[in-house]
RNA sequence: GGAGGGGUACCAAAGUGGCCAAACGGACCGGGCUGUAAACCCGGCGGCAUGAUGCCUUCGGGGGUUCGAAUCCCUCCCCCUCCA
């Protein structure tokens, strides 16, 4: 085997839409050896079990972690569960409230699940920092806050702003970067992969891991992906995200209402196809195109033409959708009143002439039976809005009776339905 | 330990005795336009009731002054800056 053009292949699949390697000449020399000796590389990835779901966000850095595995190395999942349980100060986010162990436990059993949708859990060894961290004696602790100094840790250009305009900082979080370095030095990391805001962390890590004798990781850091808004980074505490779990039919839509400059970002990160030829399609079957490869990377081919055609039916199509959730009315809420006293929807009472009286609900009680509104009010001003249909007739007032027949859809703004069940006829 | 600044709705930020359920902006929710794009325009955005003018709870906590307080006073809690 031609070992030096086998380095060279795995460098390009390595660096494909990466923001930077470093050192690059290093990382050549650890795929040099692995290969010689026939040892994978073992690459880490630090996970933060705060919030309940992966997002597309975490789906690169996995992806670039997926491609590693295919060039035969092993991923190393370090699961933040002592790190966080401190809680992380970072950023400009105020302190987090420290989370139980169970939350914890909780988030990371849907965390594997969904990780695993993308890695190989043949070619995966997962962690958790206690295991090493919660050992540490102070002392340790002492030894290893020795092992950097506090220009370099200023040297970070968040933590430089926020000392020269006086925001705080707390000890605890020069803590941080150094637990997390010694993550890699406890899982002996060859190459860490992260986004480019784990940049210097992943850095200081190096100089810990030589601190403590071994050889430093390689760095190889993706860059983040934009959210939803198309603005800021995607992250759930700004709720510009998209989960890898969620619905098919929702994911699918958020895709589709990504702003089009995203389009590029968002094929070249998550998914395998070429920018260039879906550039040469209309915007809307390009995102399509995006839209049900990666629900269907996440979710399987077939949920992912299931999400397509919901799509197409309800909104490309104006139809409403097959499934949605059934209102069970509350026999208080329903009169009876002569058919033709219905004002709203004519349709509805027109097909119901033959009956001289028919089971009615205001709609106000109707969106609040359905929890299409959060309260009444709110209820009242998407009526006066123009938000909500009866059988697909616009409500125009909120005093409006509308029929309370089995069967009767509710469709309140563009994108949430509800279906009047058996149960609410008497 | 000393001096000073600050805590207002989801976020951010005005308001310093009545015109304040509280400006402006962001987020969010509707509507319009469209490719449910984005951008843009219009409306809404504490709760309850309503045909409008109504009522209840809110401006760090508690107490007080006043016909009336987010605004004044007392007190407690919390945060920040500078000096040591």
């Amino acid at each position: 085997m031609n070992t030096k053009a086998e380095v060279e292949r795995q460098l390009r699949e390595i660096e494909r839409a990466t923001e930077v390697v470093v050192p690059r000449e290093e990382l050549a020399a650890k795929l040099t050896r692995s290969l010689r000796e026939d040892k994978p590389l073992r690459v880490k990835l630090g996970i933060d079990p705060s919030a309940p779901h992966l997002t597309f966000g975490h789906a690169v850095v996995l992806r670039k972690l997926r491609a590693f595995q295919d060039l035969g190395h092993l991923a190393v999942l370090v699961v933040g569960d002592f790190t966080r349980r401190i809680g992380d100060p970072s950023g400009k986010a105020k302190t987090r409230d420290p989370m139980t162990s169970e939350d914890i436990q909780r988030n990371m059993a849907t965390y594997r699940e969904q990780a695993f949708r993308i890695l190989d859990p043949e070619r995966s060894e997962l962690r958790h920092n206690s295991e090493w961290l919660g050992k540490l004696s102070f002392a340790d602790v002492i030894v290893l806050s020795a092992k950097y100094t506090v220009a370099r840790m200023l040297e970070r250009e968040d933590f430089q702003r926020r000392y020269t305009e006086g925001i705080p900082i707390t000890i605890m979080e020069f803590l941080y970067p150094l637990a997390q370095a010694y993550d890699s030095v406890a899982i002996r990391s060859d190459v860490e992969l992260g986004g480019s805001d784990q940049r210097v962390n992943l850095l200081i890590a190096r100089d810990i891991q030589d601190a403590y004798g071994q050889e430093p990781q390689a760095v190889v850091t993706m860059p983040l992906l934009l959210g939803t808004d198309g603005r800021r980074a995607m992250s759930q505490s700004r709720g510009n995200y998209i989960a890898i779990a969620e619905p098919p039919e929702e994911q699918f839509g958020k895709i589709m209402s990504i702003p089009d400059e995203l389009m590029p970002q968002y094929a070249r990160l998550l998914t395998d196809l070429s920018w260039e030829e879906l550039a040469e399609l209309h915007p809307k079957q390009a995102k399509k195109r995006i839209a049900w490869t990666l629900v269907s990377a996440f979710q399987g081919p077939q949920a992912a033409d299931a999400a397509q055609a919901h799509f197409q039916r309800v909104f490309e199509e104006q139809e409403t959708p097959e499934e949605m959730t059934e209102v069970e009315l509350d026999p208080s809420v329903v009169k009876v009143a002569r058919s033709a006293d219905i004002p709203v929807p004519p349709a509805r009472a027109a097909a119901t002439t033959g009956q001289p009286t028919i089971n009615v609900v205001n709609i106000v009680d109707l969106m609040m039976a359905a929890g299409l509104a959060p309260s009444r009010s709110q209820a009242r001003r998407l009526v006066e809005q123009g938000a909500v249909q009866v059988a697909g007739e616009r409500v125009s007032s909120p005093t409006d009776q509308v029929p309370a027949t089995p069967g009767t859809v509710l469709r309140v703004g563009r994108r949430k339905f509800a279906r009047i069940g058996d149960p609410g006829l008497r």
